[in-house]
DNA sequence: TGTACATCAGTGAACGCGCGTTCACTGATGTAC
DNA sequence: TGTACATCAGTGAACGCGCGTTCACTGATGTAC
């Protein structure tokens, strides 16, 4: 059967919309391509007519987290002053919300440790999209006065993401609880953004 | 043939050691039995004669390699106060040698984001290997006189495992160089450890 | 307006490969007598 | 001391399964005339 102009993209859009949340719950290698176009209705072999490999189809659906890690971002932020915006971008980074919402979370958080076994590509995606995070945080940072590179707010992203992977890895619910709560303080702290400080301002 | 009767516990214990190694560097998962035998000389049939199943290895391979970064924390802070003990640690693990030594390095590192996906008992050993390296710091950050409990230990060990495997994912070198470069500065800060404090401190 | 043909997203069987696991067998050495 | 037998780490073929990829085919709809 022949479907309408639009029908390819809009199954395309779906396939990589699925990508990105299995990707990040199943890493890599445990997203299977049966799987996914089960997920959407189809049989395997019409996976060949939307991408050229599995890998081609891993890059686009990570490219498609990170855009979608970025406007999460602006969205809870919107409005906000630079030290409340990176504030309360922490806040709901380091959270038991995000350990527990693997499908949707931060790609950083859900792929750390597997990249070094990556794909060229799909390290160059990783590394594409890390940096537009980093850039934003460094803005941020800059525009709130306090003294830093780039490599500063890399670090800073690196010590929340290291958080909230590490308390998914974790099995001691309350031990994982504690270190969000530890890592999300000593994360603001650093940045001189602690609630004494902040409350002392004007949220915008 | 039989062997005598050391034989099979020497040759169960380099198994244990070169996957400890093979773990850390290809992950849980690529770790191919058939690769693992023919890495001590041997075949793959061999295998069910040392381990019940990959998994049973798995699981002792990872005790193992927490064993090994306890003796390695312990080797690089022989005699030190918990201060520079402290600070001398932090030095070594979030450093460009540890970074590009994933077969050697923190288990912690190398398997932070696969570990949901991990079997029940495996995850019990990263929890205790984990746990062990925790009550470690904390011992050292009581002893500093530091406020602080247990779950800043966690938070800490976090931003440096963190801090590596972001080090390890991004392609761009100097990027990465600089990273570690910050998040050791940082989080030396955190626990008041930064060089001018410490260069007034006798070293034990 | 109607007819013949082209298009191409999707189907489902099949292929090849890697890999964990099983199993009948081997053969040097320890033990029983 | 010598002989027959038991042991068991290790061998290598084979099995079963999951999975990425290929390919001949389908059939509804768009296009040419």
């Amino acid at each position: 059967m022949r479907y309408s102009d639009r029908h390819k993209a809009e199954t395309h859009a779906s396939l990589v919309k699925l990508a990105g949340r299995m990707l990040r719950e199943k890493g890599p290698q445990n997203l299977a391509v049966a799987e996914l176009m089960q997920g959407v209705g189809l049989t395997h072999g019409g996976f060949y007519a939307h991408f050229k490999s599995k890998d081609a189809l891993l890059v686009e659906a990570l490219a498609s987290v990170f855009e979608e890690s970025m406007q999460t971002l602006r969205r809870v932020t919107a409005g906000l002053s630079p030290r409340h915006a990176l504030a309360r971008y922490i806040d709901i980074y380091v959270a038991p919300a995000h350990r527990d919402y693997r499908a949707g979370g931060c790609p950083i958080v859900a792929l750390n440790s597997e990249l070094p076994r990556q794909s060229r590509k799909f390290r160059t995606a990783f590394d594409a999209g890390t940096k537009l995070l980093v850039r934003r945080l460094a803005d941020w940072i800059k525009a709130a006065g306090i003294t830093g590179s780039e490599a500063l707010a890399a670090s800073v992203l690196s010590a929340m993401a290291g958080a909230v992977a590490l308390s998914r890895a974790l099995s001691d619910k309350s031990l994982s609880d504690e270190l969000l709560g530890a890592a999300r303080a000593s994360i603001k702290a650093r940045l001189g953004l602690s609630e004494a400080a902040l409350s002392r301002e004007t949220v915008r």
